[in-house]
DNA sequence: CTATTTAGTTAACATATGTTCATCGATTGC
DNA sequence: GCAATCGATGAACATATGTTAACTAAATAG
């Protein structure tokens, strides 16, 4: 869990009876490879922190499953939207690998935020954190082709690559496998 | 300003106080049709509620001027990446009709973090609704097709929608005016 | 280890959007 | 009010991606 309190330390400093506070509530879990940590429709219970493993979000849709975004080892990740508002949860978080992770429950991170002088401003720079990766994302989807998002992804997180399958790429990058295998006979 | 303390109170509760401490660093600023509120490259210095116009959020390129996103009136907006890093922007923010706001500057926002009960959790919120907003946009832009997210528009905001050139619309949606005008014939 | 299932590749054809260029209409500046 | 500029439209052709379907390779279950 020292890596959650460097993660913080990046933006925030946190004393140690607050940092006592909200580790308390952490409660690990470990989810074998394939594994669905959250079912669409179900309301979020937690705001987790990947020790371990790959993450994907994804629609379950008739034709085909839908993978929109990828949560990497030492971030946070949640169905955000459902979870902030309580309400049941668009889509699916599965494990790609086998992951370990560091969770802290709704409840929980209430008391955290009403009890601690830091809590609401941990939620803050996380979310903020997770906007500013958005606005990002929003920029490539609107101006890059396919291709670079795909040459962009091989050099930003290559050696994480290598566990997820293509097709899970493909559609996180806006299209087919099909169009994925043409684009990579072209590099 | 009472729109705003309306916009807050819809998920939190803020007293008599604090809110005299947020909103006595509020400063009212109008501009014009067309004019550049914040120039790419330079630091936001603020973050602003919009009470009325409309605004857009665009990268001048060489070829052509980009415009990725709109904020319309009763909502927060500012360059959100550049106002929490305080580092250059990477776009400009430009008013497409006249525009009243009111904008709290990144030092007094500093100090309404530090001085009230209730800052971090607005930022939070902020930054969460935020948040929110730009992963249905992200979904749209994976699984829509642009003829379906100018329909959305269309029906979201349609009194807002007259005052905004096509071209605008255009890049926003993700493709280019001629593509438009080729859409909006097949409606 | 083998059989079965799942993932990835390829190709042919369909569709959506891009690019270029010409035209027309609307706005703006003087 | 007129000239100049800018925005919208339309057409012809180019390119990227989708769709379908067949085939091959890899992973998994037994």
């Amino acid at each position: 869990m020292e890596k959650i309190r460097q993660f913080f330390g990046e933006f925030v400093t946190i004393d140690d009876l607050d940092w006592e506070i909200f580790s308390s509530k952490l409660e690990r879990a470990a989810f074998p490879k394939k594994s669905v940590i959250l079912e669409q429709g179900k309301k979020e219970r937690f705001l987790s922190f990947l020790e371990k493993g790959i993450i994907r979000f994804n629609i379950p849709k008739v034709d085909y499953d839908f993978t929109f975004a990828f949560a990497f080892e030492n971030t946070f990740f949640s169905a955000y939207d459902s979870f902030l508002t309580q309400t049941g949860s668009h889509y699916n978080i599965e494990c790609i690998t086998d992951c370990v992770l560091h969770r802290i429950s709704y409840k929980d991170l209430e008391f955290v935020y009403a009890n601690t002088s830091i809590g609401d401003r941990i939620g803050r720079k996380v979310a903020e954190d997770l906007y500013v990766k958005k606005m990002k994302r929003e920029r490539s989807l609107l101006e890059d082709t396919a291709k670079k998002r795909y040459m962009d992804l091989l050099s930003e997180q290559p050696h994480l690559l290598k566990y997820i399958p293509q097709k899970y790429l493909a559609s996180y990058i806006g299209i087919r496998p099909q169009s994925l295998s043409r684009i990579r006979k072209t590099i």
